[in-house]
DNA sequence: GTATTATATGAACAAATATTCATATAATAG
DNA sequence: CTATTATATGAATATTTGTTCATATAATAC
């Protein structure tokens, strides 16, 4: 942000005070946005899709989605991180499965929302 | 896609022929991932959270969001596009407000989210 | 030990995207 | 008409991000 913000004009200066009183917090602005910004994906939304009702090892996940194995498990990471998805090893196979109910809420709020446009 | 990928190894056939039926169709992951791309974005976020109790011109919204005029006119007018907000005109004012219920329940399950982990 | 298989990962590249800057448009006031 | 103000927008730039390719790791079988 630069200095140049000064020369805004505030029209409504009530009700500019009013909301930025409402506004919630930088920080839990930023971890929302990231939030979503994982769920803009195609790619990581067919993993999340595909893992709503069953735990999936890479491969599988790799052949629903009609992508590479390569590009799954880079993609697996990043959901890993955001703890949307959780894992366990069994021998040389991963099998991952949704981190709890909010990722498919969410996923379905999502599909639901683009059904009624 | 490229051909490489009928080199994939599928694990577990019977689940990945099941999963494979419930997967919702290529384009409706794509809307929904192109959906949930608006919302993470830490700027655009701040305007519909501003804008979740009331209406507000372009001024306005930069202010509170500590944004510039021209980076608000930008992410306006692609919340625009995706539907999420609307706007009248008032003399030389543009006032923008959220378009529907839909798009504050998709913001506040996105803050549960990150206020629960 | 070696070979094979499932997964992970680093680097490179391409594509997408957010902001800035300059400027255009539109509405009003004088 | 001109000046001013609110908003919109095109182009340029910088950053982010997703995929690919090559390769590494880990587990198992032989």
């Amino acid at each position: 942000m630069k200095d140049e913000l000064c020369e805004m004009t505030v029209i409504h200066k009530e009700t500019v005070e009013k909301v930025k009183k409402q506004m919630i917090s930088d920080d839990l602005v930023f971890d929302v946005a990231e939030l979503f910004k994982i769920f803009g994906d195609s790619t990581r939304m067919k993993i999340i899709c595909a893992l709503k009702n069953s735990e999936l090892c890479v491969c599988d996940i790799a052949y629903i989605t009609n992508s590479t194995q390569s590009a799954i498990s880079h993609q697996l990471r990043i959901l890993k991180q955001a703890k949307l998805i959780r894992s366990r090893k069994e021998g040389k196979v991963v099998y991952y499965s949704l981190a709890d109910d909010h990722v498919e809420k969410i996923f379905e709020i999502g599909c639901e929302h683009i059904e009624e446009i």
